[in-house]
DNA sequence: AATTAAGTTCCAAATAATGGAACAATGATA
DNA sequence: TATCATTGTTCCATTATTTGGAACTTAATT
């Protein structure tokens, strides 16, 4: 009976809170703003009751209703994001660290933490000219078809691995996007044997990267960083030959978070 | 019975999400971390129900949990605060126009909106070298000491404005802030006559802008756009010239909302 | 080892959410 | 303009969740 947008089952335990985030769920991921009748459709509830949720909502601010009657996504979200942001330590004892990685090769250089099955990318240091951060930073990608996803998941325990992979479904953005969990398993051990990852070209055609796992010793943030840029310019080689410089950098993070918080950690 | 972080009452009738709110209010305006006792004495409600309620909202990814026991913001509100900008339509409008404005004075541009007693900035289009941007966007800030503010405050009817006045609460972050309802309420009287607000260093010591309203027809939207910069490189003599542009940049994105929104907003 | 503090679980009572239907407003059509 | 269809809002008895107190477990401190 409770069931999200692709149709699986969701079995959550958090009462009338889950309920609404399902809600803002749909509100946010939709393409443009919806109507009331969109979301009744859509949430599959009693009128008097998505009413009251919605009007909930829109009284904290959480969505918002325009003149017409069309529901959008709340401001209120940018305040939450932006302390949640400005303040995250992991970002903040990676930055100074990420533009070192920057400046040695000229490309762009992403952060990326794993969060259920999606990476998302907490920073962002581009080269030459900085184009818009914000398009970037936040956003959730998918974990099997990216660098920093696929080294994130190097460093899951078997069984955690193998239950998210089993839940994934695998969406074929590219000819070279993993199709199945055999596939991505396999190079998923070999990503923890070595201690890097490439992306071919497997999210978006023409982009491609290599990516190093970093991890706080709580496992609160498991993720990675990379250096990402186009496949004309970044041949296997040069990615390879990177892979050092990616390794070392994480390390240098990773040292920075036992000196900052502490060495049980 | 039911009150936030500085005293004031709070009565809104939002049920459950709005007691959970309070929490993420709580966590996400902290300092730091907060652990489960400190929250318990902010919140002042029994340990059985505030350790449900913050389970609830660590399931949600709303917020986290680290190893020390420690609460922080989830990294969930970046995704949806990214898509709430990535598609929010004003700012989508506006973004060319605060480029004019940037390219024709050089300094900084800032696009807010108002949302309860605080301006939300939206864009930020800086000069030489773009600084990071995310630190600034989605940042809220006072309505009463910032060039946005006060320009978005001139659009309110008169009953508004007073009730919003009324409700605030003038902290003097340098010696030229509003410390009072009435000189407040005396200046916006003069930019809603005139149709430009200035800051002059009210916010930050040494900062200073002139800004210009803009507003949906629907009232969804009612904002400003400024041009900020240091005080000794923009004297009053300059601001008070870039009045006008600044009006001109603001009237051009109405009308892109008029013509993009329809006209009946 | 004893003591204090911190965190978690349980359950009857209090409270809020639900869902159905009736009602109101809007807009399309003849 | 009158009619019908659609969309949005309000109400209230029923149902389900949240609440708050206490008991319990675990971790830290003396």
């Amino acid at each position: 009976m409770n069931s999200n947008g692709d149709g699986t089952a969701r079995a959550r335990e958090t009462g009338t809170l889950g309920k609404l985030m399902v809600l803002l769920d749909l509100v946010t991921h939709a393409d443009a703003p919806l109507r009331f009748t969109d979301i009744l459709a859509l949430a599959g509830q009693p009128r008097g009751t998505l009413h009251r949720q919605l009007s909930h909502m829109v009284e904290e601010g959480l969505i918002e209703l325009d003149g017409d009657g069309r529901y959008a996504p709340g401001l209120r979200l940018l305040d939450f994001a932006a302390r949640s942001w400005a303040r995250n330590e992991f970002r903040l004892i990676a930055e100074p660290h990420l533009a070192d990685l920057q400046r040695a090769t000229g490309e762009t250089v992403h952060l990326g933490v794993l969060r259920g099955q999606s990476i998302i990318y907490l920073d962002k240091v581009e080269g030459r000219q900085p184009v818009r951060m914000y398009s970037q930073i936040g956003n959730a990608s998918p974990c099997y078809c990216t660098g920093v996803g696929k080294a994130a998941l190097s460093l899951l325990p078997a069984e955690s691995l193998v239950d998210l992979v089993a839940s994934l479904s695998f969406t074929s953005f590219t000819a070279s996007t993993h199709g199945s969990a055999e596939t991505l398993l396999a190079e998923i051990r070999e990503i923890a044997d070595q201690g890097y990852a490439f992306d071919r070209e497997e999210h978006e055609a023409g982009i491609c990267c290599v990516a190093a796992p970093v991890w706080s010793e709580d496992r609160t943030f498991m993720g990675g960083i990379s250096i990402t840029g186009p496949a004309y310019r970044l041949s296997m080689e040069l990615l390879h030959q990177w892979a050092v410089p990616v390794q070392l950098a994480a390390g240098r993070i990773m040292e920075g978070m036992r000196v900052r918080l502490g060495p049980r950690r």
